[in-house]
DNA sequence: AACAGGATGCAA
DNA sequence: TGCATCCTGTTT
């Protein structure tokens, strides 16, 4: 049974979030892939795109949960993002990796080839998760054991352990931080 | 190891 | 007007 995920679930603090959506499908037309890996950015954080406030590309992160964040990065990639916690304060989850579920063909390793693979582009920014292009799934299914560890790609709040992924899973950025990530408990 | 590619948002 | 940035593929 596939249930789609609802509001209270994206409408709680980022990091829970974040954790939680490994392993669920995220449903983009036809296309379907499973959630291996996560990053949390919200608030004041330096890495988030709401460190200074609503500005006209981030303020949908401020805006009501369960919509996508989608933003065009270094003139060639689109970043997909999860729009958390209640409307009035900012937070998203980018999703940097997935395995491929049904109709996906190409790697889902790394945001902007998940991006590719699926197809999204600036069009899905502001769409629902629970419309009918995009859709966030709960098929039951729980990943085995789930790391945390610093974020990968960014230059300032390196420090903050808000990765998330499912250990060993061939899918996951094969980046320095799987090493010293450390096992997460719900 | 360096670099292209381009929109965003701030500092200068 | 300049500069840094949540990336990836290609070229030194």
């Amino acid at each position: 049974v596939r249930r789609t995920l609802s509001r209270a679930f994206f409408a709680r603090d980022t990091l829970s979030v974040a954790r939680e959506l490994l392993g669920k499908v995220l449903a983009v037309g036809p296309r379907a892939v499973r959630i291996v890996e996560t990053e949390a950015y919200f608030g004041t954080d330096p890495a988030s795109h709401s460190r200074r406030g609503p500005t006209p590309r981030c303020a949908i992160m401020f805006g009501p949960p369960r919509v996508a964040y989608v933003y065009f990065c270094y003139g060639m990639h689109h970043m997909l993002n999860f729009v958390t916690e209640p409307a009035g304060r900012a937070g998203a989850v980018l999703i940097r990796a997935a395995a491929p579920a049904s109709g996906v063909l190409a790697p889902a390793n790394g945001p902007g080839r998940l991006c590719k693979a699926l197809g999204i582009t600036l069009a899905h920014n502001g769409l629902s998760l629970a419309g009918p292009r995009l859709k966030v799934l709960d098929d039951g299914f729980t990943p085995a054991a789930v790391r945390r560890s610093r974020r990968v790609g960014i230059r300032v709040g390196v420090d903050k352990p808000w990765r998330f992924f499912v250990a060993g899973d061939p899918h996951v950025s094969p980046c320095p931080q799987n090493k010293e990530s450390k096992p997460c408990r719900n």
